[in-house]
DNA sequence: CCGATTATGTTATAAAATAACAATGGCCGT
DNA sequence: ACGGCCATTGTTATTTTATAACATAATCGG
């Protein structure tokens, strides 16, 4: 892991809500990171390694939290648009019949994409 | 509909791939839309009752091709990276599959994604 | 040590989305 | 018809997100 990845690294394993990558540029600066570039060329890295996920539905990214994640099925995320935490599960089951329906289709998937949005179990009470 | 809101969902029905905000705005220029905003807020008003769907994987936009989409389950994407054409599909299983999910982690969602990004039938052999 | 690859740094720019505010135009109740 | 209201529209400026293009330095195998 190069320096530039192991800082962003870090802070995303630290931060508790997914990070834009401006924001981590922000929190990088006093530690030499100056550019737009060079946290997303670290993010890229950390992505292709599946150290790190980006979440689509608001261009943030998260530290992964499972072991093992690459072997597993296909990450889903939880977005509470409250507390903005992202909470990440695997579902064999589900990853299988996507899998299946991709199949049926003839597609040859290379990258899926599962994020619900809405409220978390703490901020959906309070 | 606004004359807007029409432009634009007929500019999409139109289309055979998901077109991005800024893309429509050049296609509509000489019909009058000279703004983002005017091209957003077409958008976010048709999101809005199910007429058109957001890709967030590749910041596009494309009209729904199923009929009575909003009381069907959540829309699953295949997005080929070639020839860049989107197919839609519903899956009551998957869709319940994915409720009982949040509903074991008592997430309220609002609002799912699912999509998929990789090559089409027609793309993957030539 | 050399050459190739990999990582880094920098400036500029492109692409996507929103903020803030002004003006228009229909529509409804009186 | 009139005035007020509200949804729609228009416009400029700005913010946010991401990449292009190019120069430089570090690393590693032979």
């Amino acid at each position: 892991m190069t320096p530039n990845e192991t800082l962003v690294y870090d802070l995303l394993r630290q931060a508790d809500t997914p990070l834009s990558a401006y924001s981590i540029l922000d929190a990088l600066r006093d530690q030499g990171v100056r550019a737009p570039l060079q946290v997303y060329r670290a993010l890229n890295k950390l992505i292709e390694r599946g150290a790190v996920h980006r979440i689509e539905s608001i261009n943030g990214f998260v530290a992964c939290s499972l072991t093992n994640c690459g072997a597993r099925a296909v990450s889903i995320f939880m977005l509470c648009t409250k507390c903005e935490r992202a909470a990440e599960f695997t579902d064999p089951a589900i990853d299988q019949k996507i899998n299946a329906l991709a199949d049926a289709r003839l597609f040859a998937a290379e990258h899926k994409v599962i994020e619900m949005t809405g409220l978390c179990a703490s901020c959906r009470d309070s």
